[in-house]
DNA sequence: GTGGTCTAGACCACG
DNA sequence: GTGGTCTAGACCACA
């Protein structure tokens, strides 16, 4: 398997979305976990240095790593840091990511040229998701 | 004739989101009417009348469309009804936006098969909106 | 010096004048800016404190800080409280507002002892303000 | 005394200031009253005449029209019209009324030339009506 | 019947 | 402690 030598994540924050602060960092570590960006015994980003990238609160920093770690899916160390669990897998490799990251640019580039802003875009992709066949594990939590 | 008789949106919430249910409710009124699928004259339904859609309380309902009275995208008229105001225009065709619809739900299937999960699709469709050319008016609000 | 040390406005509200609370709180914050009482970067008193001072319900409080934020006057900030924004401006100087203070004081005395009640006073202002020169920014909102 | 031969009051209504429309009426009858302006025995507009002015609904006028018959300042006679009830009385006389007017106007005038908009002046009002002697009858209702 | 205001009170996000 | 969201439910203004 093609592992990925120790990434950081680089967390972003908008806020426009109305979600909450600790949400989106908890949705970007999931999400990049999903993808294989960030892999197992890979480190998160130390709250210091969190808290230097973007303008937040330690406190929101440290509840996000705590869910994350309630979700069992990092694992935080005294004095070491917070690492990515054992037995969280990709979901896909990450050759077929990036070709399924082109494709998606391309298509996203064309809903542009034909006008449509963000909202726009957001809209179809939230109709596909709720139209195609249903996520596998989208139960209760 | 392709336009659209003073179709009635219909609201759906995702309470796992962590997006508030205001939130939610003015983000599809808004993708709604960029896309055309609400039209200037066309009514949103009675706040009553989507408290019985959706398990939601009325104020939550009245607070969206509050907001997107604020915003300049409908009007509120006593004992009549609340309605999206002129000047609002689609930002692309129907035509050209069931296209996009289809190749992205194509997109998508493929990206399922390929083993990717929600939080996966997710992930890849806001690293596009951020990597790709910049939405027009994306300034502040 | 004539600034003014973070003055905090003092919130009046009158159940008679059939307007609803949370406009009367909006428009004393309009006013209070407009007249350079109060200044970008002062803080309004805290949701829970104006609800001390005058008889109020939070939501009502609230709702006018968030009517006033739409507004672009004010900016509410999670945990440190709400302010006035930047780029407001006094439309006069506090010497020449108080000379006007005063003369009007004058006149409205005299008004008084001709036997005018408040109601009769608000019937000249009014017919006054609409008959003079209109305001500057009485346009659409 | 100087009566005046059954003046039409003409009412206006603002749909910016938060009254409500059944208020504005009655207030503007209440004041032109107490102005003077409408005279014991002087007719209020046909419902339907008040409908063809501003745009209101009839329900709204009669409300209006109720209220003030209610407060003894009016008496409706069944297909004749509504009449202002003896017994009210101007609290000062036109020409008083017209002095006091004219030097107001010019007040209002330099204010407007010192920078001040509607909310200012606005300010300055309220300010001052609460500051002087108070009003006689400013009591319960 | 439809939108608008208000109260009471719970709970959450953030500093 | 401070702002933000939400529910429950009453009552008002208007067509």
């Amino acid at each position: 398997m093609e592992t990925n030598g120790g990434a950081l994540i680089r967390f972003r924050l908008d806020p426009r979305s109305g979600v909450p602060a600790y949400r989106q960092l908890v949705d970007q570590v999931r999400q990049a976990v999903s993808l294989g960006i960030l892999c197992p015994g890979d480190k998160l980003p130390p709250v210091r240095e969190v808290v230097r990238q973007i303008t937040i609160n330690p406190n929101t920093v440290h509840r996000a790593y705590r869910d994350l770690e309630a979700e069992g899916l990092v694992r935080g160390e005294q004095g070491r840091g917070t690492f990515v669990l054992d037995g969280v897998s990709p979901s896909t490799t990450p050759k077929r990511r990036s070709e399924l990251q082109r494709e998606l640019g391309a298509w996203m580039a064309r809903a542009r040229r034909a006008g449509l802003d963000d909202d726009g875009i957001l809209a179809l992709v939230a109709t596909a998701m709720n139209t195609g066949p249903p996520d596998n594990d989208k139960g209760e939590r």
